[in-house]
RNA sequence: GUCCCCGUAGUUCAACGGAUAGAACAAGAGACUCCUAAGCUCUAGAUCCAAGUUCGAUUCUUGGCGGGGACACCA
């Protein structure tokens, strides 16, 4: 509907201003006085026409009113244009979505004829460390990263979901083995100020490590003490959260894979040919200030092991050079926004143009509790696990929370309060929509046993059928929602449509009276359609769509 | 000290640089002989401060103030 306006537009100033190449507007206007859509492009055209943006916007308006898909064109507020779709063309999209069912909106539908091959596209999202339970906080990543993944499967991209497990460094091999070790009661040398995981999930699985291996291997055993504990924390805890949170990955990535694979030792290889490294202090250094950072990382400690960034290149080398992703997007917690610039850095080292790695950035999600906040740590073993939380309020509700919020505003999630007032997430609010479409066209299978076959609504006015009007309005919206957030990536777009798409439809049901009515068949229609839609958007965030409640 | 994010009704959140700053919860009022009242309708209530950019700033720039996070030869 959007690019069919933008189209008109086009033509329309091409005719009038012979211009061609001009930027503008086009939004649905909050209030629907203004129109179905309107625009600024008469402000945007002001200077270079050197006329006032009303003679513009009189003159466009005029051209446009031409065009039949428009009841109305009109200029307002000093030059802006404000269209009204003509009500025969809603008629047709409704007719449209009844038509492509669930894949309405996405990209096979939109672009039938586009033969271009689908993008290759890696998102990463979660990630949570394999040394305890996941937290509270990465409900944010683990949701928003499905969600979005899901919203650019949609929209035609071929999607690769990923988790990459950091089990090849020192929290691995060191302190987690030390953790194990310690609570069976080993005696080690801990260093002063060094702190390591505790809590009664580290109990637990060095008593399974003890009856399994022994405890004489345990003493005698290092690093791989912590990376069978690593194994069995990925395995017993976080992989079964993911899968009952609904989450799915194509591919469960080890760092230690990619060390075994001599990735590390590649990817150095080409650094020192393309002399981006040095050496200094008996470290060496890779020169990333080259590329915009702000200091130059060192990649090889004196001791001769490689730090953690060198895993990191080598990662984007395998996912860009050796598995050829076109776009590779990386969810990262706040705390680790310091490490873009070499990130970026490494990725033109090799090659790489650096628009193809999106990094984003999560602000951090906090707990408060009686009024406190609860400093999460897993070395203290005071934390919060999502599964606590998913099984206090509802996945459903969890799912709804975190989606719902833009990246870069913080969270305090206080839990007396969640738990409170969860009646009130929105979530129901949209779920009861869902569950009175259901339910209406369940009563209509039951008396009549058929529902209207013909796939074509009319008789559409304003006069009588503002509800209808504004629900049907409301789903054209989501393709374009779709193509907009597979360009942003403001995820939590997706949850405020849903809820919009909710609110227009409450207040249809409550206004239309639909079985019995004289427009009965182009309502139920209207609720197939609106079902069809809610549906998707609900699948889009992996939330149910309930038929009852 | 340097860097990143945030500051909007009492509270939790919206608003590609656009028109009268939207919702929800909390407060107050209203409507069911009819498809689910977890819904609908109405009332009251907000842009941290100061300059700048321009036809127009909650949005962009600069400087304050306030909150959060990051600044390793750890990961």
């Amino acid at each position: 509907m959007k690019d069919l306006i933008r189209q008109r537009i086009n033509n329309a100033v091409k005719k009038k201003f012979q211009i061609k190449d001009f930027e503008c507007s086009l939004d649905v206007p909050d209030n629907n006085k203004f129109g179905d859509y309107s625009t600024n492009l008469a402000f945007a055209l002001a200077k270079k026409t050197k006329k006032s943006p009303k003679e513009i916007a009189e003159a466009i308006a005029l051209e446009m009113a031409k065009i039949k898909d428009f009841q109305k064109v009109e200029v307002a507020g000093g030059g802006f244009i404000n269209f009204f779709i003509n009500p025969a063309i809603l008629e047709k999209a409704v007719g449209e979505i009844l038509k492509a069912k669930r894949k309405y909106g996405s990209r096979a539908i939109n672009q039938k004829n586009n033969k271009s091959k689908k993008q290759k596209t890696m998102v990463e999202f979660l990630s949570a460390n394999p040394t305890g339970p996941m937290t509270l906080g990465n409900g944010r990543g683990g949701f928003s990263g499905d969600t979005l993944s899901n919203v650019l499967a949609l929209s035609g991209h071929n999607i690769f979901r990923e988790y990459y497990i950091n089990d090849a460094g020192n929290q691995v091999k060191e302190v987690l083995s030390k953790s194990v070790k310690k609570a069976l009661g080993i005696d080690l040398k801990i260093e002063e100020g060094e702190e390591l995981y505790g809590g009664a999930y580290i109990e637990e699985i060095a008593r399974k490590i003890k009856k399994e291996k022994g405890i004489e291997w345990v003493a005698k055993t290092h690093s791989r003490v912590g990376v069978l504990a690593a194994k069995i924390i990925l395995q017993n805890l976080i992989k079964k959260d993911v899968k009952s949170f609904g989450i799915r990955y194509d591919n469960w990535l080890s760092e230690e894979s990619l060390h075994k694979k001599g990735l590390l030792d590649k990817t150095w290889k080409i650094l020192i040919k393309k002399n981006m490294v040095y050496e200094e202090e008996e470290a060496y250094w890779l020169k990333t200030t080259k590329y915009g950072d702000d200091k130059n990382r060192v990649i090889k400690t004196n001791e001769g092991n490689y730090t953690y960034l060198m895993g990191d290149i080598a990662l984007l080398y395998d996912r860009f050079v050796l598995r050829k992703f076109d776009k590779v997007i990386v969810f990262v917690g706040a705390d680790h926004h310091g490490y873009l610039g070499r990130w970026y850095a490494a990725c033109e080292m090799l090659g790489i143009k650096k628009d193809r790695l999106v990094i984003i950035v999560m602000q951090i999600v906090r707990a408060i509790q009686s009024g406190e906040e609860v400093r999460m740590s897993k070395r203290k073993g005071t934390f919060i696990t999502l599964r606590e939380v998913v099984e206090d309020i509802g996945l459903d509700a969890a799912r709804y929370f975190f989606i719902s919020r833009d990246f870069n505003t913080h969270i305090d999630i206080d839990l007396d309060l969640a738990k409170e007032e969860n009646n009130r997430n929105p979530v129901y609010y949209i779920q009861y929509a869902s569950a009175r479409m259901n339910s209406v066209l369940a009563k209509v299978r039951n008396h009549k046993r058929r529902i209207t076959k013909h796939k074509k609504i009319s008789n559409l006015n304003d006069q009588n059928s503002k509800y209808e009007l504004d629900l049907i309005k409301k789903m054209l919206e989501w393709p374009g929602l779709i193509s907009e957030i597979a360009g942003n990536f403001q995820v939590y777009k997706v949850a405020n449509y849903a809820y919009e798409l909710a609110g227009v439809f409450h207040r249809f049901y409550d206004n239309c009276r639909i079985i019995g009515d004289e427009r009965e068949k182009e309502r139920l229609l209207l609720i197939r359609a609106s079902k069809i839609i809610l549906e998707s958007v609900l699948r889009v965030m992996g939330i149910e769509a309930k038929k009852k409640m």
